[in-house]
DNA sequence: CAATAGATTAGAATTATTCTAAATAACTCA
DNA sequence: TGAGTTATTTAGAATAATTCTAATCTATTG
């Protein structure tokens, strides 16, 4: 069983069709070693730095970008300045909290929404995104 | 009653503590003046040119977060890349088509939302926002 | 009108992100 | 395992949306 026991990174990075390289392996195990999370480009880039792992801008959102692309990660659209990443694929929806920008999940399954009109002749729905927006309670 | 002729859009900004300057009355001119709609600086500002008003992009930018500011728009982060904004400030959600940068409305009225969760401690709902992500039927 | 506070704007700056092209590393299989 | 092929990484340039600066206008007020 070679490359078993850096945990199985290298080996889901295999089934998504991509190389096992340092950099994503390390971007891999960031992402994915812990309870799910949500992640800016910028602020992977930094804790890789932390980590140790010395590895380029470009290639974290490439990484990024191609993890999406084999549905390891999706990305979530709260913020008009940054894009974020979330390891959470399921089904679900985010509390959002702009001072602070802080993500957090809602679990799908608890939230219903209903009376939706059906989806305009010739589109169908790929996604429903519900973002809740919090401020401090002043 | 100095100044209603030219619709009341003179009027409207001075209610909104901003003075009726050429700019910014043409611009409520184009967004007030028929039905509700979605528009980004960008196209807002090319429009804004070809109806025979120049002014700056800058302007633009400043004109939409001033009356976003002033209640009379509300932003609607669907994209990335731009800033939609929305002349319909009550309550309702949005249909986008992300293959031709469309946002249609969804009338508050007719959606419900079950389940959500309590706010975290010590935040408050600002807002609830959903966005029916939308694909051509292949 | 004159004075003043507020608005507009050209162009520079900023930020997030993508692109380019050259260097490097992973994979294949003989 | 090593040569050859292909995928990946990366520095730095480029792009795109938006904001900022500071100089010039303009609406308002008395
Ligand atoms: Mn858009
Ligand atoms: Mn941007
Ligand atoms: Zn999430
Ligand atoms: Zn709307």
């Amino acid at each position: 069983m070679p490359g078993a026991q850096k945990g199985d990174f290298a080996a889901k990075l295999r089934v998504a069709q991509l190389r096992p390289t340092k950099q994503r392996v390390a971007l891999a195990r960031l992402l994915f070693a812990g309870a799910d999370r949500h992640v800016t480009a910028e602020r992977l880039h930094a804790e890789a730095a932390n980590s140790g792992v010395r590895l380029s801008l470009a290639t974290v959102y490439n990484s990024l970008h191609q993890f999406t692309a084999a549905g390891l990660l999706r990305q979530v659209i709260v913020d008009g300045e940054k894009t974020h990443f979330d390891t959470n694929t399921g089904e679900h929806h985010h509390f959002y909290f702009e001072g602070g920008d802080l993500l957090t999940d809602i679990p799908g399954g608890d939230v219903r929404i209903e009376g939706l009109p059906r989806a305009p002749a010739g589109t169908e729905i790929e996604r429903v995104d519900v973002v809740v927006r919090l401020k401090s309670r002043g």
